[in-house]
This record gives structure tokens, sequence and C-alpha cells, in this order.
RNA sequence: GGAGAGAUGGCCGAGUGGACGAAGGCGCUUGACUCGAAAUCAAGUGUGCGGGUGACCGUACCGAGGGUUCGAAUCCCUCUCUCUCCUCCA
């Protein structure tokens, strides 16, 4: 969230940085309610001193009671006007968090300016597409063809935007998280997190999925609960109301989790395949960062994310998110487009973000630079490593052979106790 | 789900209406002593907000929210969480 001090302090500046983003944005609003809340914490303050002062003349042994009276009489106005000016001072706050809540995070300097994603800019290209003499089949059919995706199946059970994996599809999910984690706690030094599936309000607000997106978000219905709709979620919150050692940064997890998106105002898009369902697994990668770090991290860790694509031997490409594109809480990100030789399309398969201090003032995570010294907040990161279904679909694309069987990546063959998916007879 | 107990600073733990941001201890930091260390002694040691260029000043915070009162860590109400026993369960 914005820092409304921040903002009394440069409006300007920080008016146009956010405007980089939307020029529509306008910070009118949230100074005026700063600056009474602003006002009235300072009258609140004097007062509250003034009526402290007098309460302990009310212990002096040598007031009499007429005094005492009077006093009292006194006291109790004072009282009610302090009373009022506290309760007008947590509104005025709550109604300057509200506000702060819904603007998202201004752009780092170095993100290129642009309104859409076509103004995105192709960092990095790596691998070569192969080439075919034959007609591709989609993923989703090849799927079905090879008993590995039951798409039939899973509308009977859960309607649409579902899959239901089976046989070796199955085994290929869980071989390719296996791999991924394997490789990000063995090379990468990230601590591996299995994290709850369901959070608390809280924790969906200290990582901005809301309160401004709740349309996009699945909920229990007695309990409140919201489904992650990424790891992302539980993991940053592990550490939300917390102050961190300086030593322990940066602080890397790799978080496996299930993730649930209802996909509101995406209907009639990509309904095919793999590409968008309601539920998919995700290895996510989040690292907690000195803000003098965190550009580094931020390197890092997209390299993170390509090295697996690298090891799957996946052509992909390395996208710089322009001002316009970049999601709500990202001050920079890096979109990995994997290659689609059947769809023939470059298509997302993980997004890196560096929040900067945005969801570690939402959720309160701070660091102790030096003993001593004051907390300041840490800058939070992440990214997939990688979305697991769109690898799936990847691999299906790129590894299939003219007789509808499918080749495995050389990795995968210990996961997978075989080196093809056969073709059904 | 049933019964009981509890929630105070980084940790342990006192405190039942005013002198309490809060005793005492531990831990930590700095200084003294020491060749150095240990031990000992002394001082310091939370977070947010507001004001000030600044040393600093003010204010809030004793699980959360409300109430009583001139005044609440302390009294009353509601909620949350934790622990113990029973029940249930993978």
């Amino acid at each position: 969230m914005l820092d409304v001090k921040a903002i009394l302090e440069d409006p300007e500046g920080m008016e146009a940085a956010l405007r980089r983003r939307d020029p529509s944005l306008s910070l009118e609003q949230i100074i005026a309610i700063g600056e009474e809340r602003r006002r009235t914490i300072t009258r609140f303050g004097a007062l509250r001193h003034q009526q402290k002062e007098a309460s302990t003349q009310m212990t002096s042994k040598d007031l009499s009671p007429a005094d005492r009276e009077t006093l009292r009489a006194q006291l109790k106005e004072l009282s009610a006007e302090v009373k009022a000016l506290e309760l007008r001072a947590k509104e005025l706050e709550e109604e300057a968090d509200a506000a702060a809540l819904l603007f998202p995070n201004p752009p780092a300097p170095e993100a290129p300016d642009g309104r859409d994603a076509s103004d995105n800019v192709v960092l990095r290209t790596w691998g070569e597409p192969r080439q075919f003499d034959w007609e591709l089949v989609e993923h989703d059919t090849l799927g079905e063809r090879l008993g590995i995706l039951d798409f039939e199946s899973a509308r009977k059970v859960s309607g649409a935007r579902f899959v239901l994996y089976r046989g070796l599809g199955a085994r290929l999910e869980r071989a390719l998280a296996s791999f991924m984690l394997d490789l990000h706690t063995g090379d990468h030094g990230y601590e591996e997190v299995l994290p709850p599936y369901l959070v608390l309000r809280e924790s969906m607000v200290g990582t901005n999925q809301l309160p401004k997106f709740e349309e996009d978000a699945f909920q229990t219905a007695p309990d409140g609960l919201f489904l992650i709709p990424t790891a992302e979620v539980p993991v940053t919150n592990m550490h939300r109301e917390e102050i961190l050692d300086a030593e322990r940064l940066p602080i890397k997890y790799a978080g496996y989790s299930s993730c649930f998106r209802r996909e509101a105002g995406s209907h009639g898009r990509d309904t095919r395949g793999l590409t968008r369902l309601h539920q998919f697994q995700k290895v996510e990668l989040v690292q907690f960062a000195t803000p003098e770090g965190s550009a580094d991290a931020h390197e890092a860790l997209v390299g993170h994310a390509e090295r697996v694509l690298q090891a799957l031997d996946l052509p992909y490409r390395v996208m710089d998110l322009c001002t316009g594109d970049l999601g709500f809480g990202a001050r920079r990100c890096y979109d990995l487009e994997v290659w689609l030789p059947a769809q023939k399309m470059w298509r997302e398969i993980s997004s890196c973000s560096n929040f900067g201090e945005f969801q570690a003032r939402r959720a309160s995570i701070r660091y102790r630079p030096a003993p001593g010294e004051k907390p300041r907040f840490v800058h939070t990161l992440n990214g997939s490593g990688l979305a697991i279904g769109r690898t799936l679909m990847a691999i299906l694309e790129n590894y299939q052979r003219e007789d509808g069987s499918v080749d495995l990546p050389e990795v995968l063959w210990p996961f997978m106790g075989t080196r093809r998916i056969e073709a059904a007879r």
C-alpha cells in the first residue's frame, strides 16, 4: 500500500510516479483525509496532555470537596472532547488506510513506459523452437488421446474450467513438482514450504489480492476463509507483523500448492485445455530482501525460474513488463513466455515481480538493519518457478511425435519411470 | 462438540482504580575492570503516531473490540486465540 506520510511529504512526486501506470489516478482525496487526520491527532495530543495533568490534581489531598466537584465537572467536559477527537482520528486513519489500499504500487524508474502488453519489451530469447514437418496437435486434444488429461470427467465432477489428470498425466504433474522443488532447494538455496490452502482475510490483504480483487477469489461459505490463488499468499504472510533479523535476509522459500482462481471477467477466454483453470498447481518462489538487495534478488529469482525451462529444454523469452501492464502490486515484473508450437504463440508460464515495500507495508513485515536501529520494511519478491499445468502443456506441444506419442525431457526420466508417453494402440 | 485454566515488553514473570510504559529476573548493547576473556559493577535497551532542522517533546499501545469512571493493565460485557482433560478424527 501507499505510505500516506510519504504522500503528504511529496504529493506531486508520488502522483507523477503513479500516473506512469495510469494517467487517471489522483491523490487529491487521500491527501485531504491525511491532512485532517494530522490536525486532529495534534489537537488530541494537546488536550489529552491537559487532561492527564488535571487528573493528577484530583489525587491531591488538600483539595476541598467543593473544589474537587468543580474540577470533576470541568474534567467531564474535557473528557468528552478528548474522546470525540480520538474517535475522529481513528475514523480518519481508517479512511486513509482504506483509500491507500486501493492504489497500485508506483512503477520502478527502470520499468519501461507503455500502455498495455503490446508495449512490453523482449529482454532475451532462449532456445531454438523445434521444426516439425507434420500437423501438430494442440495439447488438450493430444492429452485426451493419450488418456492422461480427462476434461470430460472434470466437467462432470466440478463444472467448467477444471481438469482431471490420470495415469502418466497425474504422474507427470507430480514429477514436474518434484523436479522443480528439488532444483530450487538443492541448487538455488530455497526452503521448501507446503502451505495451507485456506487463509484469513488479513493474509489476502497483505499480498494485495484484497480489498480490490475480491471477485477473483473463492471464499468458503460459513467461515469466510479464502482459497489461495497462489502460494505467494500464505508464504509471504508467514512473516506478517514480524521484525526480521538482517542476517537472515534474503529469506528464500519455494512454496508448492494448488491455486484457486475464479477467473471472473475472463469468460470465453482460453476456454480449452490447461491454459486457464479454476485450479492448477504451481511452485512459487518467494524472497524477502533488503531494499538495497532487492534488485539483485529479482534478477536472481527470474534466473531460477529460467533454469527450469532450460533444464526441460523449452524455448522461452523474457519480457520486461511496461508500466501500463504491471500487476497491481509490482514495481517491476519479468514474465517468462514459453513457446507453444501447436498454438503457434508465446504463453506466460512465469511472472516474477519485485513488490518493493508495497506488500511489506500492508503486512507489516520489517527487518532491523543492525541491533538498536529502527526497523525498516523489507522488500518482497516472488515468481512462478513454474506454473505446472502450463509446463505440462508446453511439454505436450514441444515434445510430441508424429505417431501421437510424447517424449519426456531427460531430467524427468527418473521421476517418470519412462522416457516416453506412448500413444494408445 | 463438552468442562476447566489462561493471554502483560525479545523471553520469564509481578501488578486488582491514580505516583504504571509498566517491579524483579534473563537476554542484548555500551562503558569500567582485564594482556585478553570470564566473573563483577554502571548505564542503556519496545513499537506506532503527532510536533521540531535537531538533542528532544507529546501521545497511544498490557490478546482484540466495546462499556463504567474525572482517571483502567487493574472493574463490567462481547469476541479471538492458547493450554489441560473428555469426545471425535486422517
